[in-house]
DNA sequence: AAAACTTCTTAACCCAAATCAATAATATTC
DNA sequence: GAATATTATTGATTTGGGTTAAGAAGTTTT
């Protein structure tokens, strides 16, 4: 890659960097530097797999550019639970945290670029920089919230409605993933979304229905 | 209460503080003293309401004793989407953390008992005992594995294999809620879980079957 | 113990989405 | 640009759970 030649060495972790500030704005440029020293960049190409079923998870990867889709294989068929792409994080979480054998996938939905803190370097982490145990309570009371959000959806919004919170938050995903696994997504078969596709069309051409 | 007079002062607060040492064994004394002043202990008669839709939660609640559910209203319906018992902890966590109205009940199925601790008390216990965040990451990484557990559950098991499962796995439930909460705690109307435990009996009845 | 209420079961019918199957529209490869 | 995959649509049929309704079983009240 030529242009690492133009960047300043830890160019790779700016993003990050910013990420964490966010969180936490007390972070000193000492504590920093601790957490810089374990980072690793990694990249994937379209296909590969960043997570596999049956291994424990040892990373939490932070998308410098790309796109990952998180799924269970259940019955011989993919269900998608989530899309990532930049300046997210991507994990197993379960799997980091407990240690055990992950039951999901994640695989590149395009070459994707990811910075990497291991298990062993993130305890490491919270033994020598106290403030980064406020840091991983944020990470993970925001992952709550997260699944909080995606919890209620699934429970009370009918799958019109979710289909339409799709596209409307994440519009940049239809370009990007083809509609099949957007019905993997939302719950359904892929002839199941196609259906209700048209049916909103149709609404939309005579009247005007909610 | 008589029976307070036999009982050391802090008594009530005995069962959380195990609970905190088991998550976080270098808890000191002196840090637990500084948590210990701010719990409150309160008590909720059957029927009353811990948690309501539209009032911010302001407590992270400990259960000495008792059992509650937690539920939205969904279309004049409630939907219950946990039940919790002695020695866990209840809390629209979600409204607790982002200060917003809950969208929740929490009512409580039998007389209740709760140690109480503030979202403001938290926040100072946060500043003035580091090691607190350690604790509440531990809380957060929790709730978070749990509700990981619930969805891939929700997503990924038919309906008779979580039946199956909350009877196994809460036996207890069965002898302290009626039946139509286990159905909607299943995302099912009580007419069709009656008929999925018929099918499961009969199934038993005629051949062995899974 | 009778009355009133709550909870559970069973049956008939309906509907949304799954499944199965065929075809159409797009993308990709050679 | 023809051939081949991949993705999307449409139709016919099946199915699991919702809805409505009625009755049975179990509790509580009086």
């Amino acid at each position: 890659m030529l242009q690492t030649f133009f960047m300043p060495e830890n160019e790779q972790f700016q993003r990050l960097k910013a990420y964490y500030m966010q969180l936490l704005p007390t972070l000193t440029e000492e504590n920093w530097k601790v957490t810089e020293q374990v980072l690793k960049v990694r990249s994937f190409k379209k296909g590969e797999l960043i997570v596999k079923e049956g291994h424990v998870c040892n990373n939490v990867s932070f998308i410098n550019k790309g796109l990952v889709k998180m799924y269970f294989m259940v019955n011989g068929k993919e269900k998608i639970i989530g899309f990532c792409n930049e300046l997210n994080y991507i994990c197993d979480y379960q799997s980091f945290l407990t240690r055990k054998p992950a039951n999901s996938f994640v695989q590149a939905l395009e070459n994707t670029e990811v910075v990497e803190t291991s298990f062993d370097d993130l305890q490491m982490i919270y033994e020598k920089v106290p403030e980064a145990n406020k840091l991983g309570r944020k990470i993970a009371e925001g992952l709550f919230l997260e699944m909080c959000e995606a919890n209620h959806a699934q429970a009370n919004e009918t799958i019109i409605q979710r289909y339409r919170k799709v596209i409307s938050d994440h519009p940049w995903l239809m370009q990007r993933v083809p509609q099949y696994m957007i019905a993997s997504y939302l719950g359904i078969t892929p002839e199941a979304l196609s259906r209700i596709k048209s049916r909103v069309h149709n609404k939309k051409k005579s009247l005007v229905v909610i």
